[in-house]
RNA sequence: GCACCCGUAGCUCAGCUGGAUCAGAGCGCUGCCCUCCGAAGGCAGAGGUCACAGGUUCGAAUCCUGUCGGGUGCGCCA
């Protein structure tokens, strides 16, 4: 309403959108509450008023002011039909948008040290990143998927002396027990085997000095296949790994930390001694920090170790600087719940080292997962050696079910896994819950086809045929995927589309059953095969959407169950 | 001591970034629905002071402060 508003208004918390009970129409804003202040009138005085400006809007039925000043909009029945035929036209392109507008966005995830299988505990973030990941690439973001390899310092070395004795082992070597401190898990003796076969007896008896880099290099090799194959199990695929070693080699570390000394956020200085459990080793030492507190961290971080050489830390500054220097707007780490401490440090340097650059730093935690069988928790001892290892768990029950269990939850919220339950084949189960779904969507096309009704030939379905509740609820549902998939990338909280696609299979089951008492509502309905074809291109819609939504998390839509 | 995460039905958890019959779903419990497209499913009922106390506003499970309770982390490990 000309010069009824003032000229700065916050615009930003108005929202146009369906309103969670239906029966408040189709779009509801809340502008007239919003802006009722700004413009010192009543909201629903000035709900009228905007009324009368929207009023002309195409597909607009009827516009009605409702509660303290809602403007709740009712859509014509024809944008329903067009709806589904977009669905049709798209297929399993349906939901996917520009939203991200192609903006680089890298996702780091699992980035497990290379010393070892993954065990179960890196599942989480591995499918949570996984997903995320590609929620981004769904909603038009250019998506890179990073694995950092911690294979610098001294778990490596460990590693090589691990495997130097399972190549004296190898060579028919009397080792005995694995001493404290090594890795004794035997994923170690077929990298012994194979450093034997490459290098006899050569470094039997010989200094540390003359074999340590060679055994380490391919311990950390044949370590990264092994993850890369359990990793494959649950159809992950990282684009890049990227090597804290060759950051080392490169200089890049001294070249990043010498782009902070620039900025001057480097100093000489002294840590005040921790409050909590205090280090047995702890001494009191000046040395080379980064000023992290002025980014909002709570302690300076230390650059140096005692003995000169660099610490983690120093290789995360050039890691951030690496990615940064390759033009990510935004930086999504995936951590487990144990480095919560990490956040604060990480946002400090991408603020210090982004320079002009538009760079977004997010921190996503998972919480642990505790494994039971039939409500008892699985015992693990990592001193044995003995821990369950993610290949272990996707072999027992399956890719998809890991998948959609550790979808189910928000990263947050931790998570109880019961092999029993998961495993099992009924609405207890999400995964075969949504999966059914599917599988009787499929079913039923089949049957269409059987008699001879297939889509995409010369009739075109009449959408305008659908007219039950339910045939519209689900209508509605579908024609919400795109918005829902941006607001799930937008919070970056691939977990909302799990619980999308299994409400959806729930509204689809609900029609189906609602078919038996009343036969007009089944999807084949004889004699009317105008009816029918309708109903089967309404099927497929809604498989699209299923797949689809399956297809973002990683899981397989199934035919046939 | 400090920082971060969490507290919603008996249990496991959602709650779309502050919206309206909003207090929800599943499990468990009670009662129904297969001569008919897949019952691996559906319908209905019972069940909560959204940890507690203040505050912000037209409006709070949602945002702020504090308290209580649970988890995680706090230099020379990576």
């Amino acid at each position: 309403d000309e010069g009824a508003l003032p000229q700065n208004l916050d615009l930003s918390k108005i929202a146009a959108e369906p309103p969670r009970d239906s029966s408040h129409g189709d779009i509801a804003t809340n502008a007239a509450m919003v802006l009722a202040k700004p413009a010192g009138l009543n909201p629903r005085v000035l709900a009228e008023k905007l009324i009368q400006k929207l009023s002309t809007a195409d597909d607009v039925k009827s516009l009605a002011i409702a509660g303290p000043g809602f403007i709740n909009a009712s859509l014509k029945d024809e944008v329903w039909p067009r709806v589904l035929q977009a669905v049709l036209r798209e297929k399993e392109k349906w939901g996917r948008s520009n939203f991200g507008r192609s903006a680089k966005v890298n996702v780091e995830y699992v980035s497990a040290n290379p010393t070892g299988p993954l065990h179960v505990g890196h599942c989480r973030g591995a499918v949570f990143g996984d997903a995320l990941a590609s929620l981004l690439e769904a909603t038009g973001f250019a998506v890179t998927r990073e694995y950092y390899i911690n294979d610098a310092g001294s778990q490596v070395d460990t590693l090589a002396r691990s495997t130097h004795l399972r190549y004296l082992e190898a060579l028919g070597e009397t080792i005995g027990e694995i001493p404290e401190g090594l890795y004794p898990g035997d994923y170690l003796k077929p990298v012994g085997a194979a450093l034997a076969g490459e290098h006899g007896r050569k470094y039997v008896g010989v200094a540390e000095t003359e074999w340590l880099a060679i055994f380490r290099d391919k311990a950390i090799a044949m370590m990264m296949d092994l993850i890369r194959e359990d990793l494959a199990a649950l159809n992950i695929q990282h684009e890049v790994f990227f090597s804290e070693r060759s950051a080392h080699d490169s200089g890049a570390v001294k070249i990043a930390i010498g782009r902070l000394e620039a900025e001057g956020h480097i100093f000489k200085g002294k840590l005040d001694k921790p409050k909590g459990e205090v280090p047995e080793d702890w001494e009191d030492r000046e040395q080379t920090l980064f000023r992290a507190t002025t980014f909002g961290d709570d302690v300076d971080r230390p650059l140096m170790k005692s003995d000169g050489s660099y610490t983690y830390f120093a290789s995360d500054v050039a890691y951030s600087n690496d990615k940064i220097s390759r033009g990510f707007e935004e930086l999504v780490y995936v951590l487990g719940a144990d480095h919560g401490g990490y956040v604060k440090r990480l946002e400090a340097l991408g603020a210090a080292l982004r320079g002009n650059a538009k760079v977004k730093v997010v921190v996503r935690l998972c919480q642990l997962v505790k494994l039971f069988r039939h409500g008892e928790p699985v015992r693990m001892s990592k001193r044995a050696g003995e821990f369950v290892t993610l290949r272990e768990v996707v072999d027992e029950v399956g890719s998809d079910v890991v998948r959609f269990m550790m979808l189910m939850r928000k990263n947050e919220a931790p998570l109880d896994f019961d092999f029993a339950k998961v495993t099992e084949q009924s609405k207890d189960n999400p995964v075969f819950y949504v999966q059914y779904a599917h599988a009787r969507i499929c079913s039923v096309l089949r049957k269409g086809a059987e008699q001879g009704i297939v889509l995409g030939t010369a009739e075109l379905p009449n959408f305008a045929l659908l007219t039950d509740d339910l045939e519209i609820g689900l209508t509605r549902k579908i024609a919400a995927f795109p918005r829902f998939l941006e607001a799930a990338a937008a919070a970056h909280e691939p977990h909302r589309i799990s619980f999308y696609i299994h409400e959806l299979a729930s509204e689809f089951h609900a029609l189906w059953n609602k078919g038996k008492e009343a036969p007009q509502l089944r999807f084949i309905v004889e004699g009317n095969a105008e009816l029918t074809l309708t109903r089967l291109a309404f099927l497929s819609a809604i498989r699209y959407c299923l797949a689809n939504g399956l297809e973002i998390l990683g899981l397989t839509p199934a035919e046939n169950m």
